[in-house]
RNA sequence: GCCCAAGUGGCGGAAUUGGUAUACGCGGCGGACUUAAAAUCCGCUUCCUUUACCGGAUUAUGAGUUCGAGUCUCAUCUUGGGCACCA
């Protein structure tokens, strides 16, 4: 071979790999273990993109250096198949989502391959496999029993596109996450995870993980804790009590009017006969109207109910309104009206003309001007608690209604349960069966999995049921000897990504969904990598791992230690890739067109800080090509030298790079190699030159570093270590500044490093700094050894 | 509107705890090799002035702290992200 050909290296080694299978996991080995995954990918028919390499290539990166120092390393692959692009396809074509989602993963499978990733192929998943969903459905009933798998009706997210319902983490600003459509409100009886259960447990342990601190400030905010008091209000001239929540119980002597949400069951018993008419109207309008609708037309809109409800502190009666600020999903759908201290209520007693009572004193170091004051400050108008500061008055007030029965503390969450039943056929079956009476019966466990059945016809339709409703056979089933009907809808596919990580360390088990031991012996997965679902998938794990601990399956609460959180590739003119566009980068053709999976899976982490998005640009792939060349030319045409002249930048290297890849920075991991690399072109290379850049870029490019250990003949792929005592040359430059500007380098025996009587006097032997130095007076001189500069400050 | 992060050459970006700003790569310019081109190798490349040396300016803008600021503080501008009637 006279010049570098990656197609053929890479070749040669894949089929060794493919042989040897030097990326078997073992389960309860003796070494240290590091589990690490991508967020596995939905293997769409595009096949891998970019960003897909982008992402696995970081695992890959770190996955291969742990391996290099000795670790157990378990970096798995699978596939999240099921989803509504196989269903659409499906629709569209009439091919069975089966069918098309194996061809997929085939075509998945075969690129990873041909990127040259360390993993162990023999633990693929692939989430739509019975085998796999099986255990999905298992996952689902221990749910079920315990209370956290619930049905419940209520308004719901609608996808009048796709013909499903979905859960708030899937409405992006009142659209769909998939089809883009406007959303709409219907009410629907469905399927939840009671993840508020854990939602305390899941606020307090974020700031344990060492996650990016954009992703927790997104879970903190979604989850959205707020404390406050739950309190009664009592309806005039009737049986009736209204609840409402806030979290400001010092103002309740300002509450002047009370506000239900258009939803509120309460609205229908107490509105007055002589406004019935419009307060239906009303209601039946907002609630019609999608939340979009809602919240651009920000004008306060509501009418009156006719009723009034009595001010359990003033006694006085005050109105009772019915608007559309107010939101029927939390708290309790009602609120107390403070227009004094709530800009919202501000702004609708204006429009209204209601009336306005200061409670709260601004204190005079505020600066706060607006209309209407929402901090904290003294009691006024409050009766007996005038003069308290708003804490203290919050606690007596609250405390004062709790004897008298009519409030109590309350803590109140924005995050709301988890809606998991979708009205389509492409996903994981509920396993449930109902009665004659419509009573939900679990499908014993010894039954599961409950088979998707192959059917012709996908579609959904207006019932709102999915296609099973239409298949028969699929319907019945005898439990106890009942027969039963069953549960047409099927899983969010989010629930067959909540447990896959653990599915990892025991994939092929037909007994059970996860071995005790072996899940406890490789998770909580210590790396896991993903650019997407900071509050979807990365809550919904947490609380599937905090209820199977619970439940003694598993011996930790928090199911990922690090997670690496990486930026998007996008085309080059910075706009996210895409086929309408016309802009997307295949990373087969950039292999094939002769650069190779090395220098892609490089270039893609030289290209940029990971967090960070970036732009393709197809010559700077280039350059990475250009120092792959460089190393492979090192290895197979140079002459190397006996003289070991770079045993210092060899060793600063070795240093840099390992920590390098232990922050993440792999770019200027990347950079670092190319500086040693450079440097071995001036200098001239010996062996244990190239073998520990051979070493040091495995991890990067590890085909052509086996190509080049082989070469050498090397015994193994250890990771190198570094000589402290060779990070020094015997000599170091000394930076002299004068009133902080450069004006000398002085070259100085590093012996004299720790001195600084020594490297003051270097520096002023420099020529230069004498001649300044007999043109201004000396004030004083700063001399900093671990930087080496001397300072010199002069009048 | 509220909260957070970030602004460094023609471009992507680097810079330890406050200590040589512009590493590395792209692009550009010049040279070697070649009949020629590609590939490869070598050199130059922040801006201003200068043949060159020297010098000056520069990390969005303006101030401040410091012997010394890309880094810390305050204000302003811009961009990106998150939340958005959550009582």
């Amino acid at each position: 071979m006279s010049h570098y050909e990656p197609l053929k290296i890479e070749e040669k080694w894949q089929k060794r790999w493919e042989e040897d299978k030097p990326f078997a996991a073992k389960d309860n080995d003796k070494r240290p273990k590091m589990f690490m995954a991508e967020m596995f990918p939905y293997p769409s028919g595009a096949g891998l993109h970019v960003g897909h390499v982008r992402n696995f290539s970081i695992v890959d990166c770190v996955a291969r250096f742990y391996a290099q120092q000795g670790f157990n390393v378990l970096r798995p692959f699978g596939y999240d198949t099921f989803g509504l692009p196989a269903e659409n396809y499906a629709i569209k074509t009439g091919t069975a989502p089966q069918d098309v989602t194996l061809a997929n993963i085939e075509n998945f499978r075969k690129q990873a391959k041909r990127l040259g990733y360390a993993i162990d192929w023999s633990r693929e998943i692939n989430t739509s496999d019975p085998e796999y969903y099986k255990w999905t459905q298992w996952c689902f009933l221990q749910l079920f029993k315990k209370g956290l798998a619930y049905q419940a009706e209520s308004y719901q997210w609608w996808c009048p596109v796709d013909q499903t319902v979905l859960a708030n983490e899937q409405v992006e600003n009142g659209h769909c996450w998939r089809c883009g459509c406007e959303v709409e409100k219907k009410k629907m009886k469905q399927w939840f995870f009671r993840i508020t259960a854990y939602a305390d447990e899941l606020l307090d342990e974020i700031d344990s993980l060492d996650w990016p601190e954009k992703i927790k400030t997104m879970q903190k905010n979604w989850i959205g804790r707020s404390e406050g008091a739950e309190l009664k209000f009592k309806v005039k001239d009737s049986k009736e009590v209204i609840e409402v929540f806030t979290t400001r119980p010092d103002t309740l002597y300002g509450a002047t009017f009370v506000v239900l949400a258009p939803e509120h069951p309460l609205v229908k018993k107490i509105t007055s006969d002589d406004v019935r008419k419009k307060v239906e109207a009303y209601c039946a309008d907002a609630i019609k109207k999608s939340e979009i609708e809602r919240q651009e037309n920000k004008e306060k809109t509501g009418v009156f109910t006719g009723a009034y409800a009595i001010n359990p502190l003033t006694g006085k009666e005050i109105p009772i309104w019915v608007s559309d600020y107010v939101l029927i999903g939390y708290g309790t759908g009602a609120i107390m009206a403070v227009p004094a201290h709530d800009e919202r209520d501000f702004a609708f007693a204006e429009k209204f003309d209601l009336p306005i009572i200061k409670v709260i004193e601004k204190p005079e170091s505020s600066d706060d001007d607006s209309a209407c004051y929402h901090d904290e400050g003294e009691l006024v108008n409050s009766g007996e608690f005038n003069g308290m500061d708003s804490a203290q008055a919050r606690e007596k007030i609250v405390e004062k209604l709790e004897k008298d029965g009519i409030g109590h503390k309350k803590v109140t969450y924005r995050m709301r349960d988890w809606l998991i039943s979708r009205q389509r056929y492409w996903g994981c079956p509920i396993p449930i069966a109902y009665d004659k009476d419509g009573n939900a019966h679990a499908i014993p466990e010894d039954q599961l999995p409950v088979k998707l059945p192959k059917v012709d016809d996908y579609k959904p339709d207006s019932t709102g049921r999915s296609a099973l409703a239409k298949c028969p056979e699929f319907l019945k089933v005898t439990i106890d000897g009942e027969e039963m009907t069953r549960e047409t809808d099927t899983l969010d596919g989010y629930a067959c990504s909540s447990w896959y990580l653990w599915r990892y360390t025991d994939p092929h088990n037909k007994k059970m969904a996860w071995d005790p031991e072996k899940v406890n012996y490789w998770a909580p997965t210590d790396i896991y990598v993903g650019a997407d679902h900071a509050v979807a998938h990365l809550l919904y794990v947490r609380f599937w791992c905090k209820f199977f601990a619970d439940e003694g399956y598993l011996n930790f609460r928090e199911p990922v230690k690090k997670l690496l959180y990486n930026g998007y590739i996008n085309a080059p003119d910075g706009k996210k890739m895409s086929k309408s566009k016309g802009n997307v980068i295949d990373p087969l053709d950039v292999i094939d067109q002769g650069y190779g999976a090395d220098t892609l899976r490089t270039y893609e982490l030289f290209i940029g800080p990971y967090d960070q998005k970036a732009n393709w640009n197809t010559s700077a792939i280039g350059g990475v090509y250009r120092f792959l060349n460089r190393c492979w030319s090192l290895a197979f045409e140079t002459k190397l030298e006996k003289a070991d002249k770079n045993k210092v930048i060899r060793n600063r290297t070795i240093k840099k790079v390992t920590d390098d890849i232990y922050d993440n920075g792999f770019n200027t991991a990347v950079a670092c190699m190319m500086e040693f690399v450079n440097e071995l072109y001036k200098n001239g290379a010996n062996e244990a030159d190239v073998d520990a850049l051979a070493r040091l870029l495995k991890p990067f490019a590890p085909h052509l570093a086996c190509e080049m250990l082989e070469k050498l003949g090397a015994k193994d792929d250890v990771w190198p270590n570094y000589d402290e005592s060779l990070l020094e040359d015997e000599e170091f430059e000394l930076i002299v500044q004068v009133n902080g500007k450069l004006r000398a380098r002085v070259m100085v025996p590093t012996a004299d490093a720790e001195d600084k009587d020594k490297l003051e006097a270097a520096a002023k032997s420099d020529e230069k700094i004498k001649q300044i130095l007999s043109d201004h007076e000396e004030i004083k001189t700063i001399v900093i050894t671990r930087t080496h500069l001397v300072n010199i400050v002069v009048k």
